[in-house]
DNA sequence: TGTGAAAACCTCGTAGT
DNA sequence: ACTACGAGGTTTTCACA
């Protein structure tokens, strides 16, 4: 169980990381010092996995959300290691987790448009067996953010 | 297009927001000073949405991630807005996007286990008319990256 | 824990190319 | 639009009480 204190830290870093440690300590009622050291220890803990800049997609040209699932007959570990390589290179695929049901693969993808999608598609089809792959195109991202709940930690 | 030196600013920052300028600077070949303001257009243009810390998941205590596949009957504005209002009260909904195809929302849910999915699960029904509540299981994260490509940018 | 002081860093003006 | 310099303020960082 996390102290309030650094509970509410974390929280506010999430949000915004800029904030100066002097007003961190303010909202938290610490000193700064004592402030600082927290938060030093989150970060000596790995709870604070990292401070980065959050680029805005439309802005950055890649507008356009796929989720891609996709399954497999071939279950060796080699597969899987040629498969996290191809998750490893290709930058457009954002995040790619391994499910439970009848779909193995969860993918999503950020690209421009179609034409692009289409590119990564191929590569991946390219580079990998698959014997089945579905793809959903996103209308409208409703929500998405970085923090995560705090109330377990 | 961008310029190729604040895409590799951006590259750089998306990676760890903490670098200092000075260093910056150096990697791309600038002044403190140029580096400094090109950095501060990006945020203006707001390519650069927000600099925030990113908190390690399982050491939170949300190891498991839940994907939700959700379809409605209810086809209305209401509808769509009550259901925004409850992604947004909902913490441990860290994504939620308007899907093409038979499933009408995809949702990623992040939680300390089952239980706890169950919990979510029941507020969420509890507040929201549903057709049809698909839930998949991460069985393991292979790539999570907040990082966007840029070449399109 | 807190105080305080040094170091590092950011911010931005100015002048020169 | 960039370089280079630098002043002044803010913030971080840490030794020591």
């Amino acid at each position: 169980m996390l102290d309030i204190r650094d509970r509410r830290i974390l929280e506010t870093l999430q949000a915004d990381a800029t904030v100066p440690v002097a007003d961190l300590a303010d909202m938290v009622g610490l000193s700064v010092s004592a402030c600082w050291r927290r938060i030093k220890a989150l970060e000596e803990a790995g709870l604070i996995a990292a401070r980065v800049a959050l680029v805005d997609r439309r802005k950055a040209n890649v507008g356009m959300t796929v989720f891609v699932g996709v399954r497999t007959s071939r279950h060796s570990i080699e597969w899987l290691e040629a498969f996290r390589k191809v998750m490893a290179e290709i930058p457009e695929i954002v995040e790619a987790y391994r499910l439970t049901g009848d779909m193995d693969y969860l993918l999503r993808i950020v690209v421009p448009g179609v034409e692009v999608y289409d590119a990564v598609y191929k590569q991946m089809i390219s580079r990998l067996d698959f014997t089945d792959v579905t793809s959903f195109i996103s209308m409208e991202e409703l929500k998405y953010t970085t923090a995560i709940p705090l109330r377990y930690a």
